[in-house]
DNA sequence: GACGAAATTGGACAATCGTCCTAATTCATG
DNA sequence: CATGAATTAGGACGATTGTCCAATTTCGTC
């Protein structure tokens, strides 16, 4: 049985899947079509516009994304290992990087380029992952310097994604994954005193 | 009187700016013609392809890093403060990178989505960097750990464009130059003991 | 001032884009 | 099996893309 339900989630699951590896712009309704397998005109049907495919693309990663933070509060116990779930994710998702860099951070980048409408609510991937970390640190006992550490691993991340895509180096993603674990026992234990490590 | 080697630069200039501000597939023949305000077709005059006047405007911006570079190499004495110079870019350009990100960055990005025959050209600009960077610890003493260094001070740069971009946060930059200075202290006194701080 | 090269113009071109509509097909329900 | 709604197919549309060419204008040189 075809449901619109199912044909609308594989369209949005291609065009997730498009968009991050070619780019929003660089991505036809030819290309999803072909790879849903279905004629350009049913388009129409699911989603009047292109935007809207966007938009679906954004909620899905958005519900992807809490899903994963979810999975990490779970079965990661202590804030310090549920960072370092995030850490490793340029470890993780290395080919991936390589090939396209970071999903999140290279759609925001392209959406503010052009000033796009849904350039915001691309934007909340990212909030979304600064706030969790955010939360972690304040765990960690961070205080009022949470914020300010929560963005120093979000930009890290990105800037590591950056380096991976260009320079395709194995060596340099774990080197910064190593340095930015050391930074994170630094701040732990400056803030923490009951901790002797 | 008009030279094909002054329209040349305009059209180059111009695409420069534009292939910044929107993206180099974003960009058309049309809308670097209206910047210039020049007719589409005489395009074919001085360029036989986009893919020839992104070529140009690559080299254009290697040779304008490498102006910038040899400059601070000539102006501030000492490794330390050349290393601050090309942190201090993403304050001094603050403006354009909340706009339209790094550079740099988001040009070898996008060509490396698309797999790009010009993606390798535009990592050199990242590579020049590289090399500057190293060079400066290197003069710092930091031996072997240089390109090391010299990665993650050029990955920081990145990150912290790509957030600023996302937030839009002028605060967060400024902290973040903080962090990296505070960082360069600690790897200047560790490698070189002949300084007391 | 006339000549030839240099430089520019405006439009033709085939292809592709997002959008939209109509006809055909599929499918659940009676 | 028949009916009507849900879903799909295929193509038309105007606009825009990069490319390319022929005709025109500009300009330095004799």
């Amino acid at each position: 049985m075809v449901t619109a339900v199912e044909t609308r989630r594989q369209i949005v699951d291609a065009a997730d899947s498009l968009f991050y590896a070619q780019g929003f712009a660089q991505t036809s309704f030819a290309d999803i079509a072909a790879a849903v397998k279905i004629s350009r005109g049913n388009f129409y049907y699911h989603f009047k516009t292109k935007d809207e495919i966007l938009d679906a693309v954004i909620d899905k990663r958005l519900s992807d994304r809490r899903k994963l933070l979810a999975k990490w509060d779970e079965t990661a116990d202590g804030a310090r290992k549920r960072i370092e779930c995030f850490v490793r994710i340029v470890i993780v998702n290395q080919a991936k990087i390589m090939a396209y860099g970071c999903p999140v951070g290279t759609l925001t980048t392209e959406l503010a380029k052009v000033d796009h409408p849904s350039s915001e609510r691309a934007n909340e991937i990212m909030v979304l992952f600064g706030n969790w970390l955010e939360q972690q640190f304040l765990e960690l006992g961070c205080g009022e310097n949470s914020r300010d550490n929560a963005l120093h691993v979000l930009g890290w991340s990105q800037g590591v994604a950056t380096l991976a895509q260009a320079f395709k180096d194995k060596a340099y993603v774990e080197r910064e994954v190593s340095k930015i674990l050391t930074w994170l026992d630094c701040i732990q234990a400056g803030t923490d005193q009951n901790r002797s490590q």
